[in-house]
DNA sequence: ACTCTCCCATCGACAGACGATGGGAATAAA
DNA sequence: TTTATTCCCATCGTCTGTCGATGGGAGAGT
């Protein structure tokens, strides 16, 4: 994940935002990827390379299931869909990511 | 870096928290890494084998300086002090931090 | 025919955080 | 006086995760 012409940040934020992108419903690689950059205005650009990794990941560990079908451009894909235990893991990431983030918030705006 | 009996979060966030620590005058290793403990109420523990990596890379970037003096419990410390590029760099990595928790925020919070 | 967009995926390199480890000096407790 | 605790430095090896480069292939437009 990076920012526009800058150097990658936050590297590990990648999974909860596929997670949370998924929670709106299947989508394929491709369009994650898409729906990343155009809600956050280009701000997030997740490159492939990332991607398919995390998918990988969150497959195993039986987060998100995937089966093949047809995009809207009538063109092979895999659609990706958020499991029981991935809609679980979501909350517990969010969680975890609000409470680092106030962390975060203390120390930068303490005097 | 790491949240209280969980996994790390947001690795590269590291160096902003150290520079705007020291934006608050200079420090010590353990000081710094005390400072995060208990502004951040102990979610943000850092051991000491992140710090002084991190710390080394910031003199090498020029953005601290550091030179030995006594702690206030009569120690030999290191105290690391803010250059004025590393003024700077704060400034900057401020403002993409900023900028990367908006975005991502948009994620987390759109339908 | 050709190119463009869409869509999949892997490989190797690199960065950064972490646990384990090791040391030394001041103070407090036994 | 021995012992433990806190304070303070630092490195090594490992692992996780991201990225650039790369390599397909199949529709759609020109």
């Amino acid at each position: 994940m990076g920012i526009k012409d800058g150097p990658e940040l936050l590297p590990g934020t990648l999974e909860l935002l596929i997670l949370r992108t998924l929670a709106g419903g299947a989508r394929h690689g491709y369009g994650i990827a898409q729906h990343l950059k155009s809600v956050s205005e280009d701000v997030l650009q997740v490159g492939e390379s990332s991607l398919y990794p995390a998918l990988q990941r969150l497959l195993l560990k039986g987060w998100v299931k995937a089966e093949w079908g047809a995009s809207e451009h009538n063109r092979r894909a895999r659609y990706y869909t958020l499991t029981a235990a991935g809609r679980r893991q979501l909350a517990v990431e969010q969680r975890e990511f609000d409470r680092l983030i106030l962390a975060i918030h203390e120390v930068l705006n303490t005097a």
